[in-house]
DNA sequence: GAGTGGTCTAGACCACCTT
DNA sequence: AGGTGGTCTAGACCACTCA
């Protein structure tokens, strides 16, 4: 159950003695700020021109120290608009499959859909073969947003064969997905294959989510497949990189000095 | 099998066409020249001062463009040394219990172990939770630094409650700890809880993976239990970024639908 | 010792958000 | 319209790596 929550929880805090740069000074008393509470969640911080003036330092050096703040999933920008504190980050647990919608109400925030594109795309090679169809059979091709208490975690993209679950685009898909494949198509979800990686927010993705063009993100990648082993759903996610954490926990398959060759 | 390993299979692939800042211009020209394979991996850039002259940008500009490139995972840096093009990273699976130095091995990678240190220390609260033993009971502290093929990849600390494995400090521990609790302690692992977050690699982290203060992270916490449900190795690995990448194949355990109560 | 990245300054103009 | 962050310049000195 408790997962460790504060920096201190952690083997590897930063210690806040050594003097070191300058942006590093204003980051610790920043963090610091967060950690005491004074700075809370959601709160804006003084613009860089005001911390200018409370601290001397030039323009790039108070933007060092948000940037590393940002980093450290402390505070996040809107753009044009100000540095604000981070929300805590939600769990994820990819082997209880609820959806999006369900597990974020169980953490008490609010989760919300917002579907930016739907259509038909014939299937590239790699997603060819992942669908088990010939490259250029239609898929549907699905783009939505999804944000927690306001603000925008995650742009995903979802393709589906349409010969699983035909007529989908015509369903309202603001909300579980998985819902809608389970209750229309009697689709449902025997096993999931999810990978997980570090990456930047770039491009559209980037514009997608209001983040500047760089920012560090988490792609988790999962695909559903049901107990035919048909896939049900694939799906990308690119998540700001503050915004998730994910919970694993199971049972183990292999022990220690088994023959690994398979 | 065939994990999305280019660029171009992912469907929100930053698109190469937009001018934009002018950093971005210089990033797309490394990045395409990445992705072309001009510039392999571990091949050194062009000093800063060196694609000032390329350019004609200034030098800030000319970071900006590193920096994105590096939170990509494209690049990296060694500290006043140079740049470089980041190796591909090695994919960790949780429920394939094969430690570090298996699983490196088994994508044709040459793994490494380093301990810093290893000592007794007294729990603190929050370990003394997790271990079920009073707070302040000695707990064994182990660091470690682990490489691929030559590169620093992760820091880790260990801890291990020498009840269950009494002279542990003792053995060599530059291998395999998984194999060592087994072998010779007999213990094994029945449960694996697993916990990643990405982070930022901060104070003695990033000193002792010699990376920049800041530099964008994954933090893996795992905590192992045997089958009688006591904590065999709880274990906080701090890995850079770009080195790691994770993969989970299970079934699911709920349906959509299922009241999630408990 | 020459060259590298790390840090910092003090300006500037712009696109965009906010009110 | 005023303020915000986003981008960019052209310098500087330093700590460190590397040959």
């Amino acid at each position: 159950m408790a997962t460790a929550s504060k920096t201190d929880d952690f083997l590897f805090a930063p210690s806040e003695e050594a003097p070191g740069p300058q942006y590093l000074a204003l980051r610790n008393r920043i963090a610091e700020g967060i950690a005491r509470g004074r700075l809370a969640p959601g709160v804006r911080l003084p613009s860089e021109r005001q911390l200018q003036l409370n601290t001397g330092a030039a323009r790039g050096t108070i933007r060092e120290a948000l940037a590393q703040l940002e980093a450290e999933g402390l505070v996040y920008r809107r753009d044009r608009s100000g540095w604000y504190v981070s929300p805590p980050a939600v769990t994820y647990d990819p082997t209880r499959w609820a959806g999006f919608m369900s597990y974020v109400a169980e953490q008490g925030r609010a989760p919300a859909t917002e579907t930016l594109a739907k259509e038909t795309a014939p299937a590239t090679p790699s997603l060819a073969d992942i669908f088990r169809v010939s490259p250029g059979t239609p898929l549907y091709d699905i783009t939505r947003r999804r944000s927690i208490d306001g603000r925008t975690v995650l742009i995903e993209r979802i393709m589906v064969d349409p010969a699983l679950a035909p007529g989908l685009l015509a369903h309202p898909l603001d909300g579980s997905l998985t819902r809608i494949l389970a209750e229309q198509y009697d689709l449902t979800v025997a096993r999931n294959r999810i990978d997980m990686k570090p990456c930047a927010l770039t491009g559209a993705t980037a514009d997608a989510l209001g983040v500047k063009p760089g920012t560090p993100g988490l792609l988790v990648v999962r695909s559903s497949f049901d107990a035919a082993g048909r896939v049900v759903e694939y799906d990308q996610e690119y998540w700001r990189h503050d915004a998730i954490r994910v919970h694993v926990d199971l049972a183990v398959r292999e022990r220690v000095g088994a023959s690994v060759v398979e």
